[in-house]
DNA sequence: ATTATTTTGTGATTTACGTCACATTGTTTA
DNA sequence: TAAACAATGTGACGTAAATCACAAAATAAT
């Protein structure tokens, strides 16, 4: 499938500042797909010749550790993904699968190459996009393992609110066994501390959807461990 | 200090595609100091302009966790850091310590964008070097989560014989409180550890001095947790 | 609608590992 | 070359959280 990156609504920031001839490019040279709740976008171990463009939706990037597959992080479009692959062995290193309806263009390597190579301020973005990437991880890390769980389950809940949903009420995409193991820890674990939570009044819950009730604790809780 | 960058026997691979006045740019614009364990290259909160690039020597990376100054990995020469401070905010995000002798240019950030801008392959190669970043912090979260100590400690012995010492012999540069720290764990449980590798034969202590005698063994270790 | 399957809630039990406490050794510094 | 300090070794103890083992809801499939 074909269409005008130029006019697309989806466009990235950083491509906000591409050339004519790189949006021709991109236009005649990617493909649009669509994604439902758990479709694999990226499948870790597959060869691969594309960057991928999440243009809407959720997705997971999660990779298989020494016992399980761990989720890593939850990102919104829009995003590239799959830029180490491309720039390193060719084979995925991560999977990404969708954890809500996603729509995801396709671009070939060499085309992202040529129009990275040909746009300075484009290939600054990416660097920056990478660079905060690396930061995150940082702190992720350090949180991660200094904190308990329910400091990380703060911490979970607080960027779902602010970084994803941009609202105190939104509805978890992720199943919680999936949360458990995104936030390092167990399934009844999660069940816990979120019952806690919503008895401490510091949440409600209805079922998947969740409303931030008190932030100033739970940003406490995320503080303090 | 001024000197001919070209010349320089430290180059990054990235640095070999480099064109004459990028050279000339860098050898006019850049500062060496030379750094003993312990003192500090990179420090967190500080307003930085420069691009550090780590000549020679072992450095850690560490920031502020929520409860502790945390450790995320041990780099060697050469590299280049700081990154992300440059490209981010401007504030160091995160520290960086000698722990070994090490010597390091400082390179002005405007210096770093103009050469960037200029050498396709030279932004290239940071872009690959950040995606690698990327792909290992993703290994390393993934490991450090599930595996339990013997096995984040076996992969640590793995690492700097690996990946920095290029040996199987090699003196640590940490103190059993920054291994520990490193490894997301405590210093008295790296003591045991340490001991029961060398107990069972796997690895042979003198001091600080560490012999790996059984690579086999210390890799199954590492995958089996 | 009625199974079948996945997801969630909650108690009881176990365990890896952190913390504390102190001894021992190694390394500065005065 | 002491004295002071930092780094290590090792036992005893406490605890956060994993695991186990179900029951109850909620979703999906037939």
């Amino acid at each position: 499938m074909e269409s005008n990156c130029k006019e697309c609504p989806f466009n990235s920031k950083a491509a906000a500042t591409l050339c004519e001839t790189s949006f021709e490019q991109l236009s005649a040279n990617h493909l649009v797909l669509k994604f439902k709740r758990g479709d694999s976008i990226i499948k870790q171990g597959m060869y691969s010749t594309n960057v991928v463009f999440l243009r809407t939706g959720l997705a997971k990037i999660h990779l298989a550790g020494p016992y399980h597959e761990q989720i890593v992080r939850v990102v919104k479009a829009p995003t590239y993904l799959g830029l180490p692959t491309t720039f390193g062995d060719k084979i995925n290193q991560y999977s990404v699968t969708a954890v809500s309806d996603a729509e995801v263009c396709f671009i070939d390597v060499h085309v992202f190459q040529n129009i990275l190579n040909e746009n300075r301020e484009f290939s600054n973005d990416i660097i920056i996009e990478l660079c905060q990437n690396e930061l995150e991880s940082f702190h992720r890390c350090a949180n991660r393992t200094q904190k308990q769980i329910r400091g990380n389950m703060a911490d979970a809940l607080l960027e779902f609110s602010d970084k994803i949903f941009m609202s105190d009420t939104f509805t978890i995409p992720l199943t919680q066994a999936e949360l458990a193991n995104l936030v390092d820890t167990s399934r009844e674990s999660v069940s816990r501390v979120l019952t806690e939570f919503d008895k401490d009044e510091i949440i409600k819950i209805k079922g998947k959807q969740i409303e931030i009730v008190n932030k100033k604790s739970l940003k406490l809780i995320s503080q303090n461990g």
